[in-house]
DNA sequence: TCACTAAATAGCCATTTGGTTATACTTGCA
DNA sequence: TGCAAGTATAACCAAATGGCTATTTAGTGA
């Protein structure tokens, strides 16, 4: 079975939602959370206008979940399949890595 | 446990691989077979250039291996973790879509 | 209505990157 | 040697994109 290259595009698209670092670490901030924005801003390094955009991205990839409550909104993980994308991501660094140091999403 | 920069921008990276639908064209080529450079650019529709640039992409990361072969170069899958992040992806996109038309790698 | 807070958007810039054409490199063979 | 075939690399360009600052939008309460 062979995807055309329409389909190949929306793959695509749904792992470059995971191809950035600064995704990856609100991701990463989300697993054990639901977080409103600013809770996100304040754990991380970068702009609440960055934060805002890349959740903006996640969620339309369908990674997260908003949930509005006052003039807060609140992110969720939208799809279990986030950690074990990430597990298998990890488990083939740490497969790849000389020095065994591991990394766990 | 909470990877430090350097790490997410490793994740990012192997992610990063995947995202673009000319490597994921190349890898769907290599599910089945073993295949030299210039049979892979005879079933795609972009450059001898390009697709050697994207191998060497997927060959840094990891992705594939490659065998020489007088001047032939055969590559192929290197790790079977490419099947299973491709299931998953396809898997959520068959359940977020609204049309039932299953994609799967 | 006004002020305040939280989040989203607009506009901009520097960097990255996918693709192309042209060229170099390597191996096999006459 | 010399040539041809298969890959890889160089140089370049246009498009995409992550990040910033500034502004706008939306909800809450005095």
């Amino acid at each position: 079975m062979k995807l055309d290259s329409q389909q190949l595009a929306r793959v695509a698209a749904l792992f470059r939602a995971f191809a950035e670092p600064t995704r990856l670490a609100i991701l990463q901030e989300l697993k054990s959370d639901e977080l409103a924005v600013s809770e996100i801003v304040d754990r991380l390094t970068t702009s609440q206008a960055n934060v805002s955009k890349q959740l903006k991205l996640l969620h339309d990839a369908g990674v997260v979940s908003r949930r509005k409550s006052g003039t807060t909104v609140f992110y969720t993980i939208a799809d279990p399949m986030v950690f074990e994308l990430c597990r298998l991501v990890c488990d083939k660094l740490n497969r790849d890595a000389v020095k065994p140091s591991k990394i766990r999403f």
